[in-house]
DNA sequence: AAAAATCATTACCATAGGGTAACAAATTAT
DNA sequence: ATAATTTGTTACCCTATGGTAATGATTTTT
């Protein structure tokens, strides 16, 4: 729990009552290999904080399932979008590797914002964070080419990289695996 | 200002207090075609309501202006990252019809955020909602190949399709204006 | 350890989209 | 109205990436 509060502190001040309040809102659940944080079509129930592994988020399109993001140890995890309207999600999240999550539900989080003080400025504070990166994201894919995507995976999450199979990596990046292997050959070349 | 004031009621109920607040916290402003709201190289020290017109949001990569993004009225409209940060921006925010706003300045933002009753809640509403939509748009260009992100963009930004030029178009699906206009005669054909 | 399964690489061909150029259409300026 | 400029379309060739298949490499199971 020490991890999840210092990473709230990080955006608001937190009194001990606060985290009296956090310390009884959130819940510690593990999650092994391939269990699911989310499945599609259903409903994203909790938002979470990942005090350690790795997590893969993913959406099935044709058939095809694509890997559009990943959260690791000090992120926070949740599909926004279902989540705040209660919608089916048709986006999945998946443990890639054993995880241990705290996790707080939508009536908790509601509370959470009301009760701690300053609960409503570290929503809006950690949104604006993800949000700039997902406007980041969006400009890189909109702007640069297969290969230079993969450099930027590899440098947003070089802390990761070595625990995510090639293949995961390739859809991320959005070319299949066989053209990650080719683009990868190029860049040992140079 | 009625317009920005029920822009916000949608998200939070407003005191006539809070009205007063937003009243002075607010200034109306004109742009004419090709005006900036924002200037690549500068900060982004506004945020703002748009009543009316319509801004194009663009990159310039190698030396290539690219579109990624157009608001018009009813939207909010501020380039975050920039403007929370107050740090250097990449982007620019460019008039592509006559635009009156209604802007906020950042330290003014922050009066509002402490002020106005619900305000922080406002701020993070708001946020969701423009995050919800950043990430749909990174699982479309994820997924879908260049005509289907033409229909997207057609069904997305109907009410302002043709009042944007093919190019700035083109630009926001990704592909040259020569592809756009091979797509388009292709989904003439069907 | 051997066999099976999974994952990564390479090769080959097919295709979508980029780049250049020419032209056509539409808009703006004179 | 005419000329000039801007915008949109078409054609041609080229390149990056996809799809299929075969082969290696690695991991998992027995």
């Amino acid at each position: 729990m020490q991890n999840l509060i210092k990473a709230i502190n990080h955006y608001i001040s937190l009194s001990d009552e606060d985290i009296n309040i956090i310390d009884q809102l959130f819940v510690k659940k593990e999650l092994k290999v391939n269990d699911s944080f989310l499945t599609e079509g259903g409903v994203c129930k909790e938002f979470a904080y990942i005090n350690n592994g790795l997590l893969r988020h993913c959406i099935i399109n044709n058939g095809e399932e694509e890997t559009f993001y990943f959260s690791t140890e000090y992120d926070f995890v949740c599909d926004y979008e279902s989540f705040i309207n209660k919608a089916i999600s048709k986006k999945s999240i998946i443990a890639l590797e054993d995880t241990t999550i705290y996790s707080i539900s939508y009536s908790n989080m509601q509370l959470f914002y009301s009760k701690v003080k300053f609960g409503e400025r570290f929503g809006r504070l950690l949104l604006e964070d993800v949000f700039t990166k997902a406007i980041n994201h969006i400009i890189s894919s909109h702007t640069d080419a297969a290969e230079q995507r993969y450099l930027n995976f590899m440098s947003s999450f070089s802390h990761i990289q070595q625990r995510i199979p090639q293949y995961y990596i390739a859809s991320f990046v959005g070319v299949t695996p066989q053209s990650l292997s080719r683009i990868r050959r190029q860049l040992v070349k140079k």
